[in-house]
DNA sequence: AGTTGTTTAAAACGAATGTTTAAAGCGAGC
DNA sequence: GCTCGCTTTAAACATTCGTTTTAAACAACT
């Protein structure tokens, strides 16, 4: 069973078309409906391939959804590292961190369908995590946390435990996806107020400030143990 | 089709055991399998009855589901509004409405079985929402959010505005939920720490000291802007 | 043209699931 | 004792899904 026709001995075809047809369809098919959701059949249907053009590809619709991660979380992305230059102030790096993060995860450019998808399938995989999870922590987690790990250094100082540093990561992090995991249930509580996602720039000013203040709090603990 | 032995006309039954019995079950099913993993079957199986009993008794698998969550959340919970006293400093009923929660959240007493099964379907329906969502909204998550709101109240001022003290509240238990949420990706990040949960009330100092670092910049920011 | 290996296509397979059916079981009331 | 209504049971039904099969279409090389 030839799986590749560019792995293969002597016939190099022409674009094969199919193989990266069923591959963008199935990362948008998987986007919008998650792994078990999503239907061999549909995303098909998507790529205008036949039923068993999944199994003859890829091996099957697991094989299809591990290549589908493997190739959203490769996508370099547009912003990034500019935060990582140490000459900067510490606190501006993480307002910059902050903005871009929330900007990546609310998208608004419509435009930009591929990283919507990416985002869509990194909340999937984050609540409903599969076998294949480490790929997208591995390609689209550890950078991010490494980056916010040094920014975090910074700003409490070098005596500041690992263990400290990753619990106000995660306190950073999760303020920053909250309201895309929770925007159901926040929706329906009363009084019934805009989600953060309708106000991102207010959302984000907030986030700046709490995370700001919480870090404060933090330091403080710090240099009251050391003394 | 009689649905419910205990209100016909003239002969209540004898306890009919397998009503009861198929609810309880599916309580445990789906608290471990979420709602489209589940299969009737299974829950039949534990609950020794028949395939056909959930449609008999319940008209089927959706309704049980929102017979499960209905019965579920509606238990009374052990701990709770001794934080609702406007008595006690603000800021201790924060400490033990944090307390409580996470404790809640991440059940340590491995007695409570069905407090478990509670906290699961509140993860799952919270991470994967269904039609009936608006049930765990109203019976669990609104008289908590309240209880915040409260005593965000308290430590913001009557001035601060609705809008901040829901942000400061989704802040707040955003941190609580995260390492439920991400457990999966914390765990796969490097260096690998022992996660939130393996040592919780380390977690949860710095949760009120984050907490209350953040506050504090979000009250700051007030005063400011007042002035 | 003929051969060869790769790709596509239609159909069918086999397993699993929620639901329905039709008959049997069973307790109470006349 | 018998009927009637509710409950339980086993079997079947209808659908859906991932996968397999089998054969036809296709492109390149001899």
């Amino acid at each position: 069973m030839g799986q590749d026709s560019r792995s293969g001995d002597h016939g190099p075809r022409a674009e094969t078309g199919t193989k990266d047809a069923l591959l963008s369809a199935a990362v948008r098919v998987f986007a919008r409906k998650g792994f078990q959701e999503a239907t061999v059949r549909e995303i098909c249907r998507e790529a205008k391939a036949n039923v068993a053009a999944v199994n003859y590809h890829f091996g099957g619709k697991e094989a299809l959804y591990r290549a589908a991660l493997e190739t959203v979380f490769s996508m370099k992305d547009p912003a990034a590292d500019e935060f990582a230059d140490r000459t900067r102030p510490a606190e501006d790096r993480l307002r910059g961190y902050l903005d871009s993060i929330v900007d990546e995860l609310y998208v608004r450019c419509p435009s930009d369908k591929a990283g919507q998808d990416k985002h869509a399938l990194f909340m999937i995989e984050t609540m409903n995590p599969s076998p294949h999870l480490d790929i997208m922590v591995q390609l689209y987690v550890q950078p991010r946390a490494d980056l916010l790990r040094d920014i975090l250094r910074d700003l409490l100082g070098p005596k500041a435990p690992d263990q400290v540093l990753r619990d106000c990561a995660q306190s950073i992090w999760a303020q920053m996806l909250h309201p895309r995991m929770f925007g159901a249930i926040s929706d329906r509580l009363k009084p019934r107020l805009p989600s953060p996602a309708e106000r991102l720039d207010e959302y984000k000013r907030h986030l700046i400030r709490f995370s700001l203040g919480g870090l404060e709090g933090i330091r403080r603990r710090l240099n009251k143990d050391s003394e």
